[in-house]
DNA sequence: CAGTATCCTTGGGGATACTG
DNA sequence: CAGTATCCCCAAGGATACTG
């Protein structure tokens, strides 16, 4: 495992799990509960059906979520999940969740000139 | 403040601070202490002049780092440090530097077949 | 020393159509 | 339903040269 830099930053690793412009969305309903592909489309105006399955795939291949697929009906049915690894970010997506948005709110603030 | 995707997401307004080939590890850096776009550049293999400049000037737009000219000397002494704004980050930078570092050998135990 | 300016390449992401 | 395949565009990033 190298990062882009060749040199060794976990931070920047997981910095890159999370970069895609749908990912962070598709982490926060996951986080949520299990979704099946056409709700998280349904849900996430704006994302085709190819950005959807690209950036399901990169989370599937960095070992973040992982897909059931029941194949018992016709149309199939998939659902994604969590990994144990996925499960272990949950924290820290909370965390820049809320760091976020005290963020957004403190820049909003200082905007309007509503600080001090 | 917007996120890119007209929908509300936090966590992707933190991301998008933190995406950059280069801010992970600028940021792990200031994180221990102020520093020179020099000492910077020198420690940085691989980023260029133009490339460290960039990423810097925008982790200031976003009012995670600033910066202090000394003009007293010609040529102009310059250092970076993090705003109130990105210290309030550090604590997050650092559990996800943890995280990936744990991500990493995870990994490589799994693709070694040193787990279990 | 600490940057800009210019030019070029690459890859992330969008639109649309097709398929098991 | 849950995806691929194709084609296209733009912004991120690299190489190199110039400057207060």
């Amino acid at each position: 495992m190298q990062t882009r830099h060749g040199e060794n930053c976990p931070l920047d690793a997981t910095v890159t799990i999370l970069s895609g412009k749908w990912k962070s969305i598709i982490l926060c309903r996951l986080t949520k509960q299990d979704q099946r592909f056409t709700e998280l489309l349904r849900t996430l105006p704006g994302c085709t059906r190819r950005m959807l399955a690209l950036q399901l795939s990169q989370l599937i291949t960095d070992q973040i979520i992982a897909k059931d697929v029941d194949t018992t009906f016709v149309p199939t049915k998939t659902s994604y999940h969590l990994t144990d690894l996925g499960r272990s970010l949950v924290p820290i997506i909370q965390s820049m969740d809320a760091w976020g948005r005290q963020y957004i709110t403190t820049l909003d603030n200082a905007e309007h000139g509503t600080s001090i």
